[in-house]
RNA sequence: UCCCCUGUAGCUCAAUUGGUAGAGCGAGCGGCUGUUAACCGCUAGGUUGCUGGUUCGAGUCCAGCCGGGGGAGCCA
């Protein structure tokens, strides 16, 4: 028995170790597949290894000519054959057959969920077992696999370590919303105190757990033994957030650096972004041209405009003064533009896009309606908090210096009404050996609609959890 | 959670003032072709999301429930 070598769809397309006249074995499924009564049939084969499938030429002279015409899009095959200069228009390589194996045909082609025309997202989203078998979702695939290694390859080549945050975390130390609760307690038998409240003593961690809203707090925690580290993995909120921007479980990227302040933070920010999405346009150049062809005409242009650009920084205080120029010029918001508030998404528009043209780091935000964490600047009114704002999506990364001195974390602490005790091992860590420190977040799905165009980041992830909604 | 829109063949959508359901794509069969969003012809396929109500009669009107989308809030 001697096969030709195994060789990928991507290998074969651009002549990668494959050379015409090579013989060679793909693997893969059935996208189209077109007969010629002139006796051939051509199957268009993907694999996944790149965006392009490749055409596979049957001709009528196989033993089971007959089994090959009986493939429908979905089927998968393993074909044996030989690269050859193509004939027809389309592709300059394609696989002229001298066996095909037919492995799994697709039970009725009438109903399969899948088939070579155009879908809506929100139906394929009902198929998430098989929508990653379409040109889209298979892009997408390769683009989250290429930023996510970008991302490890930008931190590890700048110094930084992976850390691995818990995802299983006590309560009450992290306050960012909603979370869901981790137990093994019988839910129909309830134990009680005598007060008759749930007695999370006899739970499985001895006390209330809940899955992590953000590694932020721990990471700080290996930042000021190891100086710049990274966390990497899956959030979870409980909100009921029903929106195109929101799931309730995603993947955040927090990079926490010590002996920094919010500068060193921006700087962080600006050089980390610049470089994932250069390395998305050098390594996928095919899928990213679908995107711009078929998803999003400005997506390339507007990645490139974000990498050439230097980002403008801007006190919020005087974002506010901008913006209040242009009520007095007379921009109307549907929002009061006032100081103390958060910038709605119509005023970072604005900001960014309008006012800006590029993208624009606001720093420096009132105490009153940031974390408590972040360190009060000297004018007792405002905290070295930012935001990067990005053209066309708004805010892309949320960041702040923390706050280093016990004795104003403390009082930040009682100020903003949360249990000092809580927080005791993240107290010490402005006991032993302080230094001044700053990291940032941002949204994994959110950072692929903003490469790619897609509009709803449940597009983005694999199998989407949202609110009522944890099918696969 | 709030506001708006929406639910009709496998998919995307039609269906006049309430009168008993149609097209395109896909699928099957046939024709044609080194084809590639192929093309031409024929065929099959629907308890109109669920429950109840109004009516001689409901896809159409009303109520509740369930699902989907957009926006808001919250945020990443």
């Amino acid at each position: 028995m001697s096969s030709p070598p195994i060789v990928s769809v991507k290998q074969v397309l651009r002549t990668e170790g494959v050379a015409v006249g090579d013989a060679v074995t793909i693997r893969g499924w059935i996208r189209t597949r077109r007969d010629s009564k002139a006796g051939l049939s051509f199957l268009q084969v993907h694999d996944g290894s790149c965006f392009d499938p490749v055409q596979v030429v049957a001709p009528g002279e196989l033993d089971n000519y007959e089994d090959i015409q009986q493939l429908t899009t979905g089927a998968s095959v393993i074909c044996h054959g030989h690269v050859v200069e193509s004939r027809g228009k389309g592709q300059s390589v394609e696989i002229k057959a001298d066996a095909v194996e037919v492995i799994g045909l697709v039970d009725d082609p009438d109903t399969y969920p899948v088939p070579a025309k155009r879908h809506t997202f929100e139906y394929l989203r009902e198929q998430a077992h098989l929508r990653v078998r379409t040109n889209t979702f298979s892009a997408i695939a390769r683009v989250r696999h290429c930023l996510a290694q970008a991302i490890h390859r930008f931190f590890h080549d700048n110094g930084f370590y992976w850390v691995h945050t818990p995802i299983v975390t006590g309560s009450d130390c992290e306050g960012a919303g909603e979370m869901f609760r981790v137990s093994t307690l019988d839910l129909t038998n309830l134990p009680r105190t005598d007060a008759g409240e749930v007695d999370f003593s006899q739970d499985f961690f001895g006390k209330e757990t809940n899955l992590t809203v953000s590694g932020q707090l721990n990471v700080e925690s290996y930042c000021l033994a190891l100086s710049k580290v990274y966390t990497f993995g899956p959030t979870f909120r409980a909100e009921n957030s029903n929106t195109s921007r929101h799931l309730a479980e995603f993947w955040m990227i927090e990079p926490e650096i010590a002996f920094a302040d919010l500068a060193d933070d921006a700087d962080l920010a600006e050089a980390f972004l610049k470089s994932i999405f250069k390395t998305l346009l050098e390594e996928l150049p095919d899928d990213m041209g679908f995107f711009q062809q078929r998803i999003d005409e400005t997506c390339i242009d507007r990645i490139e405009a974000f990498i050439e650009s230097s980002f403008e920084r801007m006190a919020y205080t005087e974002a506010i003064d901008r913006l209040e120029q242009a009520v007095a010029g007379g921009h109307t918001f549907e929002y009061p533009v006032q100081w103390g508030m958060d910038l709605q998404s119509e005023h970072e528009r604005w900001l960014t896009e309008t006012h800006v043209g590029r993208p624009v780091v606001v720093m420096d935000y009132p105490k009153d309606i940031k974390a408590f964490y972040m360190r009060m600047n000297d004018d007792g009114r405002t905290v070295a908090a930012m935001d990067v704002l990005a053209p066309g999506i708004g805010e892309i990364i949320g960041g702040s210096q923390r706050e280093e001195r016990l004795g104003v974390l403390d009082a930040r602490i009682e100020e903003m009404g949360l249990e000092i005790d809580d927080y005791w091992w993240y107290r010490d860590l402005r006991r032993y050996g302080t230094v001044p420190h700053a990291g940032f977040g941002l949204g994994f799905e959110r950072t692929m609609a903003f490469a790619t165009g897609m509009a709803n980041v449940r597009d983005l992830i694999p199998f989407p959890r949202t609110p009522r909604t944890a099918t696969f």
